[in-house]
DNA sequence: ATAAACAGCGAACGGTGTTTGCAGTTTAAG
DNA sequence: CTTAAACTGCAAACACCGTTCGCTGTTTAT
């Protein structure tokens, strides 16, 4: 029952005794984001976040309970990066739309994003600000707040899944080495195809635009 | 040029001389599903999967050429246990989201599948004959092949999203430490609600039903 | 018969997250 | 002002990870 810690947000960033800490959360959270945004998750490692900062992995362990504290101030510094302010005043879906666009163009800012918000993140007050956000755009709307953050989330694992396929742009032949003419027919006359149609122009709007006014009770 | 490898579905499983292997790739899939079904991914290092088979860590390489290897031989074993026969005969809406449940249902018995579909998995045969199934399914759709199968990954997507989302019932408080009255009045009162409403009885379908029905043309 | 290809295994290598003990510093309390 | 508690930074160490290597023994094609 013990096997779960406090996250890294209901701690205080520092005591009230002792000297000055050298570093800071934000500046932790900086280093590993540009880490990240250049090699990877994978390159994100205690030691090379502690290097980047001048100091030792061990030392980290004054600012972080662990890794996966490391992880949930990563993830709220990069959503921390979104606009902030500018409550439109138009459509609620349209302006809806307009923040998925923005979390699509950071998620591609920062590919390592979405596979870092896992089960057990601990979301930080930046992210909380993006639900609020997104509820405030939803005001009009009728529905539960439950619904609308059903809603949102539903729409941010689109994004995630519009984000990741637009990282593999055309579909490597290695990864349908499986697929045989006898066994795949179907499939395997899609692969032949040369010049695949040309794709719609705006799919991800497309798809949200059907998504929410589906899921949510239009204003009439 | 050369950082990626082959992928393991284009090596044979064994060569033509030397001693018959002890184990088989089935067998160390099965294994490495047991152990990351108990304890998740986590649960399944080269250490662990060699010793529930009776071997050693370094004798897997005999097998697979990196952990990578074993990852997609797990993915394919999983996908594998989807129902396989049934060409259904109904409305190919109703079939087609028939296969989401399944797949729901496979997602949520393993856990750590989303996961380990990541970018660079290379898909075995199973999955392609899921993917086949797919496509037969939707053979009715005058749609063209690619826009099938980005239909069908956006399904897969929202699947996992659905699968995520099942496995945290009730958010618990602590992933909202962060929220203050203050920054997030609507968050804040949302989460105030003692008595949630009832949720939707079928979202799963619903989303499903809204999402395919406007990426796919109906059937005139 | 010979040689190549292969299986199995234990030891080792570099890297990982994390813990621990210690020295030095700042602050709160007596 | 003194003292003790709380705190920072650091180096070393621990257990574990994926992976490689060298070796012995076995099977098969030539």
């Amino acid at each position: 029952m013990a096997g779960t810690r406090e996250p890294i947000w209901a701690r205080p960033e520092r005591g009230t005794r002792g000297p000055q800490p050298e570093h800071s959360r934000a500046a932790i959270a900086a280093a590993a984001v540009v880490l990240a945004d250049s090699g990877g998750l994978g390159a994100v490692t205690m030691r090379s976040v502690a290097s980047a900062l001048g100091t030792s992995a061990g030392s980290l362990y004054r600012y972080l309970g662990s890794r996966e504290d490391l992880l949930d101030l990563m993830v709220d510094a990069a959503i921390g990066e979104l606009p902030r302010g500018d409550p439109p005043a138009g459509e609620w879906l349209e302006d809806f739309i307009v923040i998925a666009r923005e979390l699509l163009v950071l998620y591609q800012r920062h590919p390592w994003l979405p596979e870092t918000i896992r089960p057990g993140t601990s979301f930080g007050p930046r992210t909380m600000d993006f639900f609020e956000r997104c509820l405030v755009v939803l005001e009009p709307v009728p529905d539960s707040t439950t619904t609308k953050l059903e809603a949102i989330g539903m729409t941010v694992g689109v994004v995630a899944q519009f984000a990741a396929s637009a990282g593999t742009p055309v579909p490597p032949e290695m990864l349908f080495v499986a697929v045989t003419p006898e066994a795949h027919p179907t499939l395997h006359a899609a692969l032949l195809v040369t010049s695949p149609p040309p794709p719609e122009p705006d799919l991800f709007g497309k798809t949200l635009r059907i998504l929410l006014t589906g899921l949510l009770r239009q204003v009439s």
